[in-house]
RNA sequence: UGGCCUAUGGUGUAAUUGGUAACACAGCUGAUUUUGGUUCAGUCGUUCAAGGUUCGAGUCCUUGUAGGCCAACCA
């Protein structure tokens, strides 16, 4: 795509002006850095767009590199799902990195601190450690222990680092200012005792470093020119940089973090902790359930990553507080999907149709175009019998001239065939039409040419042939919250505003061309939405998804 | 009682850096249509407030107001 545009977002902004007060271009330099503490989503998803989208625009490297940390939270299974979602939106990283590939360097450093009476080992309990804070409003106190010797501090931290103590009994501090205004210059910790395996380094440490030590150093030791992060960071920033200063070369570049908003959904939330517990109470179906805002859900759900991709870039990036309406997010797959997905007739709530005129035994194939968008048409061969099945809403026994579909006396064409009339419902004892007996006019076929086939009825209807039709499951999704922010409910758990009917299992009836599509084909089904088979379909039941409804101006008007 | 950040239609984001406030979604009209889809045309509606600087302010200054973030050995 072109650039349509020379508008730019605050983040372009700074690398403009960076490049225009003589920062090299080949020294741009990005990063993805998530923690493999949880699956990504959509949130996420716009991180990725922004670090990879600036990789490509100024033909500069971006480096996949997850901040593992804290082995108490992260896991293998994570990283590998981390690493499918990006591939899968279609992103190539640089190099594959972690922090935890930078532990030695790190510890090489903090000795450095040390000895340069930057660092100090705190021995207090980490409620001690809390108190002595302070507050946003008052200053923090000294440490009794701030003032150790270089070599007693050298001698404990080689201690800590050789497992010579319990988890928890010390810590690495930097030494900055316990009265700054910025809470995170109060003596930051660098290091914890964790006597934890890690899924990298497994044993080989037990005193692991926090975010603030690692992220910066970890952006520097990759060069880096511009680490971008959520806004909760921005506080960090003077930390990231007092850090990085320590240890700069100056022939090197100095990484520059900046901050943007993270992205809101509504009626989701958008937070890994949050998503977790919606996995671990079994509220859905795993990470990849299709009502999941993650990108493994929404793939599973018939997302594209151009619709993602899309999706991102039209929400765009700034710094103030956002709650994106998901009706965005559905505008982008139905825009993606109607230009590429095949459409087929499917039956989700059937009423049965029988043509009383059309010959018992008889059966024959009509031909119905796959993509109206397609340049260069297709077709494929529909099979059409005397016995159908239409859905329950295209047919009422009276209705007004709004209501295109069919109604006794009335005409209406089944779309790729015939025109059919409805002569008479057919009821169960408590009165539901249950059946509806219907003529057809045999010079009407579609595409047959003749002035019957032109004739312009208002309604068309989509159909199966009961006796070729395929039973299926099919699948649909509501959204998984009934209010736009189920998170920032006053006092209430946002779990309480789960939508009991996010989820809704029936039985539809499909044309049987789709019998040999593969998992996570899509598919519109004619007057009804985008679909796709679900992973849990086997041969002899297919399950489908229903990614979106179509749009629907006659629901609104029936209303 | 502190510090940092942010305020532009219903929503999201722009505005050539002080020069006609625009794009997309949503909404509403209408046209086309063998999908009440798509497409096309049109329409509604915007600079947090009050002062100030200026020929001219969304943009600069002042003071307010509102919202978000900051006191894990989480990231």
């Amino acid at each position: 795509m072109a650039e349509e545009t020379k508008s730019l977002n605050f983040i372009e902004h700074i690398i403009e002006d960076d490049l225009k007060t003589g920062f090299p271009k080949e020294n741009l330099r990005f990063r993805f850095p998530p923690e493999p503490n949880g699956y990504l989503h959509i949130g996420h998803a716009s991180s990725i767009c922004l670090n990879f989208g600036l990789g490509e625009k100024y033909n500069a490297p971006v480096n996949l590199r997850f901040d593992d940390t804290n082995p108490a939270k992260e896991e293998q299974e994570y990283v590998d799902a981390i690493k499918r979602d990006v591939a899968w939106l279609g992103y190539e990283w640089d190099e594959e990195r972690y922090a935890s590939d930078y532990f030695q360097q790190l510890y090489d450093w903090a000795v450095e601190l040390i000895k340069q009476r930057k660092a100090y080992v705190d021995s207090q309990p980490s409620e001690a450690i809390a108190e002595q804070k302070g507050t946003p409003t008052k200053p923090g106190t000294d440490s009794p222990y701030r003032n150790r010797s270089v070599e007693e501090n050298l001698e404990l931290f080689q201690q800590m680092k050789d497992g010579k103590f319990d988890s928890g009994a010390h810590v690495l501090r930097a030494k900055i200012d316990m009265a700054s205004s910025n809470m995170l210059m109060r003596d930051p910790i660098m290091y914890r005792i964790l006597h934890k395996a890690h899924h990298r380094t497994n044993t080989d440490w037990c005193i692991y470093p926090m975010y603030d030590w690692t992220h910066g150093e970890s952006d520097y030791i990759e060069q880096v020119s511009h680490s971008f992060c959520t806004l909760e960071f921005a506080m960090h920033r003077e930390l990231y940089n007092w850090f990085l200063e320590q240890v700069i070369d100056s022939k090197k570049v100095q990484p520059k973090q900046r901050e943007f908003a993270r992205r809101n959904l509504s009626h989701t939330v958008v937070s890994k902790r949050k998503l977790l517990r919606l996995v671990e109470e079994g509220v859905v179906n795993g990470w990849d359930d299709p009502r999941m805002p993650t990108i493994s859900g929404l793939r599973r759900r018939g997302y594209t990553p151009d619709s993602i991709k899309n999706f991102a870039h039209t929400i765009g990036i700034a710094k103030r507080d956002n709650l994106i309406d998901v009706s965005l997010l559905e505008f982008h797959v139905r825009e993606d999907l109607n230009k590429k997905a095949p459409r087929i007739m499917g039956v989700l709530n059937p009423l049965k149709v029988v043509i009383t005129n059309y010959p018992e035994d008889t059966e024959e194939y009509v031909e119905a175009e796959n993509n109206p968008e397609e340049e260069v048409p297709t077709f494929r061969e529909v099979p059409f019998s005397r016995e159908l099945y239409i859905e329950q809403e295209d047919f009422r026994e009276e209705a007004n001239r709004k209501f295109f579909r069919l109604k006794l006396g009335g005409e209406v064409r089944l779309k790729n065939a015939y025109i059919i009339k409805a002569e008479k419902a057919i009821k169960d004892d408590e009165g539901n039409v249950i059946e509806v007996h219907c003529t057809y006019d045999p010079l009407s076929k579609s595409g047959s040419g003749t002035p019957e086939s032109q004739r312009k009825v208002k309604g068309t209807l989509h159909w199966v042939s009961i006796k070729h039709a395929k039973e299926v499951e099919v699948r649909e999704y509501d959204r998984l919250f009934t209010v736009p922010e189920p998170d920032r409910q006053e006092g209430k758990d946002f779990l309480e505003f789960l939508n009991p009917d996010s989820l809704n299992v029936i039985k539809g009836y499909v044309e049987p061309s789709v019998a040999d599509a593969k998992i996570g084909d899509h598919f519109q089904f004619q007057r009804i939405g985008y679909f796709n088979i679900d992973k849990d379909s086997t041969p002899e039941k297919m399950v489908f998804n229903k990614t979106v409804g179509l749009r629907d101006s006659w629901a609104k008007i029936d209303k």
